[in-house]
DNA sequence: TTGATTGTATTATGGGTATAGTACAGCGGG
DNA sequence: CCCGCTGTACTATACCCATAATACAATCAA
């Protein structure tokens, strides 16, 4: 049972898309497989200490996106399969180096700075 | 005359500060010093095709920030001295590499597989 | 069977952002 | 002097997001 303890919210985005986003990296990770169940809308709000709208926002939307299946009898589980997979690695991964990328060259930065600044970063927390 | 035809404005974050941190990259890349002129916020709103309103905010914003000085007689010019320089050097840096790091090991990327990931998207255009 | 939980839906409120439209005092150039 | 531009301010509207508070049919366990 996947469950959403985990997941730290910032108050930046949305946070019914980062509730899917969160589930979205669980599946990049293998730790969500499919068949994998997910909890009651009321108890991942309870989990997230949000409201259980915006819960059933972010469910309605891993829906829509393929990774999510419902049913009134079992709840909502994990379905996954190679193209959906490949999909969310493209979707991670570009969404994550390609925002950074442009910010870092419209900063005029070299390639070797950049891979300086994040050594920096890397250890450090 | 620091004018904005060169932003491009995303749908994600709030206009005002997109105009703001446009500015604040600017001092960062020598292009704005102390003195520079800036547009009128009606002309800047014509520039970016926005309501003044919204310029306003930026021009507000700016002027909390310590940046951008107006007086309604000269109209609005950048002020920048070390101590401000570095205060945008470090949050632009940190703002820029901080989240990416964070995102990054979070996917529990290893650090040489991110530097090949930006490798990627480097050149590419 | 009864009661609790489930997914789903609705209405209302509030905050942040962006827009449109208007207004006004101060200043400078013609 | 006067017209136009300036910064500044205000109201109203609209959208998205998040919340609160319900409501209801279906399901399942006791």
């Amino acid at each position: 049972m996947l469950n959403f303890y985990d997941l730290r919210l910032n108050n930046r985005d949305p946070v019914y898309i980062q509730a899917a986003m969160y589930v979205k990296r669980q599946i990049w990770l293998r730790r969500a497989l499919s068949g994998d169940k997910l909890p009651s809308r009321r108890e991942v709000a309870a989990q997230l200490s949000i409201n259980p709208n915006t819960v059933q926002k972010a469910f309605k939307l891993m829906e829509d996106e393929g990774y999510v299946r419902t049913s009134s009898t079992l709840g909502s589980i994990i379905y996954v399969d190679s193209e959906i997979i490949a999909r969310i690695e493209n979707e991670l991964t570009r969404e994550l180096v390609k925002p950074f990328v442009d910010s870092a060259q419209e900063l005029q930065l070299s390639f070797d700075s950049v891979v300086e600044l994040i050594r920096e970063y890397w250890e450090v927390e």
